[in-house]
DNA sequence: GCAAAAGTGTTCGGAGTACACCCATGT
DNA sequence: ACATGGGTGTACTCCGAACACTTTTGC
């Protein structure tokens, strides 16, 4: 894998994951901790948040470059993931902090970097995260402050993104687990959509997607009626899914 | 405009624009002449086309760079333009024919260079084209054989989000004159849909859009009955756009 | 008068929306 | 027994889909 030659980096292009996670209540971010220290005294010159991000390969297609930060930040493959934008404006590492941080790190803060936008959804259990040794959480979304260089526009624009792709394809259960149930799925689009949603009216929709499938199998252990459980199943949905050729008013 | 500062290229990013145009029959797209000759001989080693593309300035914004590309094409300003999809293959430049032309351009054919691929919608009336002295020219989409570099890739993931964007938004009209009748509408979603519209529930939806607005004025000088004519209000849409949060099967 | 495109209405089925109560489980 | 979320049906309206004939103009 790592050769001389895929290892030179290309310092002109890198890559921004917005990572979605979603824990029952609250539709979350991955973020990691950016913290600049006075290099003798350890006194903390300022202190926020920047979103996962690394320069590509010379040889790195960005698809595999997106995926090599999640999975250096999960270990885990298969994430879903997405192009949706690039950010590319000359003055988008131009604030005091931002230049401060990237002289630091030993960069030319005068350097034009474009970054490519990807989001990622994963579900948030059983996950453990570590991002160059550096402290990386979970936020809730509408408790985001400021954060380093563009990354509030990215994560705004990539936000968008998602509820435009949720609203034209079934990616929902990709931020649940395997098994999921009906109600963890409309809480999924009503944290995204930022909106609520009928519950009959909810199932009624559900239940002409044929890709759902529900499974002899109950939750168990919680103290009301235990909800039956569903898969996706993405063969039956490549199956029956059918063109749109609607469009709105 | 034009100080030591912004004329600097960046030799690492490009943009490409796919331009789109109409022309009562046709969903057409402008491609530009490529012959590589043989320098003494003159004899034509290949020829075949590329969509309009440049690199960026390096203080130049990406929606700058498009615009600019844009007007250096056609001498309008304000078209209607959108970035959609990033092309960063790191072989996207290495078919032989690319490579020769590269390096008869001077250009390094091993360079990395990624390009931001831009779709734009342009009435095709009454446009004089004129690209850096090579001959530009409409072809229709479906009559397209193998462009230069990446092209062809990029010219049908724009294609894939023009159809797209059709759906959710009303752009149409950016194709055709400022008066325009609804057979001529029909006729652009049909085209770029591929598909066929029933005229009357065309027309029946397109009642519903408040912001279409009919003119006292009808076409002259066509051997049937003449058509009425409207004009699209962007101020009405803005107004009256509804949120959707309704989501598909 | 003929060719060409404009313009118009009805019926049917499917989907969105609004809305309230009983059920199964754990404590 | 009580708290908690699971699960269900009906009435109304709107929209999409299918479908054929008359009107107005230029030639």
């Amino acid at each position: 894998m790592a050769n001389i030659v895929t290892n030179i980096i290309n310092p002109h292009i890198s890559v921004d994951c917005v990572i979605f996670g979603f824990d029952d209540d609250n539709l979350n971010i991955l973020l990691v901790d950016r913290t600049l220290k006075e290099k003798k005294t350890d006194h903390i010159i300022f202190n926020d948040f920047t979103l996962t991000g690394n320069h590509i390969y010379e040889k790195e297609d960005l698809n595999d470059a997106a995926h090599r930060i999640l999975y250096d930040l999960t270990g885990l493959k298969n994430i879903y993931l997405e192009q949706f934008s690039v950010f590319a404006h000359p003055e988008r590492l131009s604030k005091p902090n931002d230049k401060l941080w990237l002289i630091n790190q030993g960069k030319d803060p005068e350097s034009r970097i474009i970054s490519v936008g990807y989001f990622a959804l994963i579900a948030t259990n059983n996950v453990t995260l570590e991002w160059k040794g550096r402290n990386v959480d979970w936020f809730p979304i509408n408790k985001i402050k400021e954060l380093a260089f563009d990354h509030n526009q990215i994560l705004n624009s990539a936000l968008k993104a998602l509820q435009t792709k949720l609203l034209n394809e079934p990616i929902g259960f990709e931020l649940l687990p395997e098994k999921f149930t009906l109600s963890q799925l409309q809480k999924v689009y009503e944290v995204i959509l930022g909106t609520s949603l009928d519950k009959r009216n909810f199932r009624k929709k559900v239940s002409r997607m044929k890709y759902l499938i529900p499974l002899n199998e109950k939750q168990k252990g919680v103290a009301h009626k235990p909800a039956q459980l569903f898969v996706f199943s993405r063969e039956i949905y490549e199956k029956t899914k059918r063109n749109v050729f609607d469009f709105s008013i």
